[in-house]
DNA sequence: GTGAAAGCGCTAACAC
DNA sequence: GTGTTAGCGCTTTCAC
């Protein structure tokens, strides 16, 4: 930790030129058997770790594939932590806690997944990956530092402008994660959200005898909510029931947002369904719902959409759509690797098929 | 894409040198307006992005650090997944789903919430994170491979055998994350882990008079389970208790292994108390008992440890000790930052403080 | 099978 | 203020 050993502190030890140290690191075979040894001896007793940057200077290519989302925490909301400082907090407190919090971490789960899924198919090609979250406006900075430090970028739609888009794309190879695909000069990985919607969707008037649901939608930015939205529409217009019909709400993806909706839907009198845009705030409904001693499926069925696991612990469970998120991860990873590989070919949009899941609620 | 500009090119399209281009991009003060806006023009209109490899080395140092977990999938039992092959599946399927499923995800939140905490305090700081996953044994290639990339590494306790944990803190500074301190030679950064459950341990037994609870252990190379273990001990003992009288259970942290001692439980006779090493596994002892129709706190109280979402969710609600997940995560990077300002700094231990959180199951 | 030498794209003295 | 130049640690022809 000093100061590194480098290839020619190995070659000199073993005595050899830094030429045949790398050989033997990268293609063994063409070393004699004793001289390989001697290098490999001598990696060993220095402790020798090529560098990563050297390598990639000279290869023209790091092994590194960046993943980048959305910011997921505001800016000015992080609160203060330093752990050198403080210090003589005892070990423990004690609290009491009686409802349910509301639970901010299940917006991240869908990214925590993809990324599962991303870190997965990396490591199979042997790469490693390299992880940005995007936040106010220097985000870009970040993003921009990864695409210098990377040989393909998988960017969850939303999470960069269009003209930067371009710019990294000129670059490094880019994929584009969920949302609708854009253009068709990008590679494009998504799950099929319209279908998906348009399903459920169909069940639910089926239940319902064909009266109009109430829709939450989420903020109009979503990618992923417009093209549920488009499902729903496409399903009520099969179906012959007028949109005008329906009821549309609106919600920030939490929970809470998804209670505050429950009970305004309690105040203004229940309709046949509530088919949200997302679990979350199906579940702050249901919430919502439950408090005041509605009876779901009884009254009125809910849905939500995503899959998340605290769906299927709520009461009643949660009958939703489920999308592969680590799959997604997979796949976009897959897609950037193809390209990587052929760098010529047509860029391409992956379309994953999502799962209906039939429970409790409707 | 085609060719990635570099500083020479920026420097002949503005008429400059490229030391001149360099100055732009790392101290624009030191060059004047005029001059510098030409660069930037030219930066613009290449589409320039300095290349990572290059300034690294140069610079000998990346602005990347590393976060390593240990496996969480087997290698083995990797699902297929080529999106390139397939493609004809339609796009959505349904599925009914009754029981709640074993949520093998609740295992990885730790690690999701550690690796959000490192994202934004490495990001505070000018740094983007890399991370990685030990799977198999050329997992140390992975590492080891991380360790040349990167000006600093976050190991979770577990993912790093010691000697090559050694190996890698001569070349990287390393902090290792959880379990209890090992040697007195690394940076180091934990939970109370033993206090906590010690306190929990306490409370349960003012509530049982004192009757020595069923412990549900998890595997033995578990280095948090076994401070959760010592603390445990200690409270038994304090309160003269004698550890004789405790039954110990085994499970491996799943849900799944709950609901087979819980099961075990109701055959073999109810203790006074359950508590479990970590919270999956209490869930999974409060699912038989619930299916049992055994009432908890009236018939036996049950704890769990770490503060999972599921466990607020639960019925009844999971008494249990929280642990700052996120804010590990952030200290392990805290840790790093100063070891890499202070190279010669005497190693450091944190320990971070627990919550004990008293609801409805104790 | 092995060595010498020319880059890879950038930063940082050091001159001017 | 700006240009020249010498590395940073590695891979990879090209000779031998």
């Amino acid at each position: 930790m000093t100061k590194a050993p480098t290839v020619y502190d190995v070659a000199e030890r073993a005595g050899v030129s830094i030429a045949t140290v790398s050989r033997v690191l990268r293609t063994p075979d063409a070393v004699r058997p004793a001289t390989r040894d001697r290098v490999l001896d001598a990696v060993t007793d220095l402790g020798y770790v090529p560098s990563g940057s050297a390598r990639g200077l000279a290869e023209r290519r790091t092994g590194v594939l960046g993943l980048y989302f959305p910011g997921f925490d505001a800016v000015e909301g992080i609160p203060p932590l330093d752990v050198l400082a403080d210090g003589q907090a005892g070990p423990y407190t004690v609290v009491r806690e009686d409802g349910p919090r509301d639970d901010g971490r299940a917006s991240m789960l869908f990214q925590d997944e993809v990324l599962r899924g991303a870190e997965l198919e990396a490591w199979r090609r042997g790469f490693v990956l390299m992880v940005g979250v995007g936040r106010g406006d220097p985000a870009t900075a970040t993003v921009r530092d990864m695409a210098g430090r990377v040989d393909g970028l998988v960017v969850l739609a939303g999470s960069v402008a269009d003209p930067m888009l371009e710019r990294l794309a000129e670059r490094v190879p880019v994929v584009v994660l969920a949302g609708p695909r854009h253009g068709d000069r990008h590679d494009h990985v998504t799950v099929s959200n319209t279908e998906g919607m348009a399903a459920l969707t169909r069940h639910v008037l089926a239940r319902t005898g064909g009266r109009a649901p109430v829709y939450l939608a989420g903020p109009d930015d979503s990618p992923d909510g417009a093209q549920r939205w488009e499902g729903f529409c496409a399903a009520l217009a099969d179906a012959g029931c007028p949109l005008d019909d329906v009821v549309v709400r609106h919600g920030d993806f939490t929970r809470s947002s998804g209670r505050r909706v429950g009970e305004r839907l309690i105040a203004e009198g229940l309709p046949a369904a509530l088919m949200s845009s997302n679990d979350q705030m199906a579940l702050g409904v249901l919430d919502a719902l439950h408090a005041a001693g509605v009876d779901v499926p009884g009254d009125l069925v809910v849905t939500g959409f995503d899959g998340i696991d605290a769906g299927a612990l709520s009461t009643p469970s949660l009958t939703t759509v489920r999308q592969p998120m680590r799959e997604l991860g997979r796949a976009a990873i897959q897609v950037l690797a193809r390209r990587l590989d052929a760098p010529g070919a047509a860029p391409m949009s992956v379309r994953l098929p999502v799962e209906v899941v039939l429970r409790g609620s409707a």
